[in-house]
DNA sequence: ACATCAATTGCGAACGGTTTGCAATTAGAT
DNA sequence: ATCTAATTGCAAACCGTTCGCAATTGATGT
């Protein structure tokens, strides 16, 4: 009684990529990861849940798909989760091989992000390591402005 | 057919303070008001609205004037707001002439909050603006790791 | 190709944090 | 003490996210 929503996607993204990554788990490549991923592959900033379920082809797979797609991706490493400061989870593709530490310019009106090449804070963490006895210390790091088009 | 369930506090916190600013845009001093500030100047850690809610004298006013009374005293710049990426808002009280610039270590396993001293991120940030022609520019740095309990 | 079975999806309901509408209440000015 | 606008309590609405379950589908072995 169910209807299959999405169509198998002629455009090969970086699947080869995902299917290794996920047989390795014994999870299936299905046309709804392949598309949330494609989507993502394809907007350079990152994109909420929503976002991402309206810009999937043909209008939907169910939007819980999209969370869990996602999620998954995430725990696959092939994408990152930000949280910009509004409350909503955005997930970003990251490239292969590109290293998945980076840093935004967030425009608080537009919401257009930048993406920030270099990251100093290395050093401040080992200094954070040092001194507080935690472990596998991470950080985040987000910048916040009115951007060029928004003054 | 209400009930008062804050009494008026003995304790004079930064009322003072607090009433002056509070006159100035014709609000009111409340019970509520009062107690909330009250108990994020004795927590030294960001609380959540929920945590402020069961710190309250007497057990509570009702949570809803808590989100209303912390959102108001962030209008007023007596508080200061963090997201530490688990999706709840936490508060800070922040100190007469303090800087309200901080930077924390939460332990991703218990959620214990570490207060970082120094940020030397401006540098960077100053980098970040010469570059990008963003305005008023601001960052959130958060560090995250597991700490020495929890290990 | 086809059967088989575990993994996945759709759907709707549940959930947790946050906001809101409204009548009852209260702080502060007169 | 009176009056009025601001505030509160309460319950319902909201919104992003998660979950349970039956129906469906991808991968594996034949």
């Amino acid at each position: 009684m169910k209807v299959g929503l999405l169509q198998p996607s002629v455009i090969k993204t970086d699947c080869s990529s995902l299917h290794i990554r996920l047989r390795r788990e014994s999870k299936k490549l299905t046309g709804a990861r392949r598309e949330v991923l494609r989507v993502l592959e394809k907007e350079s900033r990152p994109l909420t849940n929503k976002e991402i379920f309206q810009l999937l082809p043909k209008g939907r797979c169910d939007l819980a798909t999209v969370y869990r797609s996602v999620q998954l991706l995430e725990d696959l490493g092939m994408v990152k989760k930000f949280h910009m400061g509004d409350g909503v989870a955005r997930y970003a593709f990251i490239s292969e091989g590109c290293d998945a530490h980076r840093h935004h310019l967030v425009c608080t009106s537009c919401r257009a992000i930048v993406e920030i090449g270099e990251c100093i804070v290395r050093e401040l963490e080992e200094r954070v390591v040092a001194r507080s006895n935690f472990k596998a210390v991470t950080h985040r790091l987000e910048f916040f402005g009115v951007c060029p088009a928004c003054q």
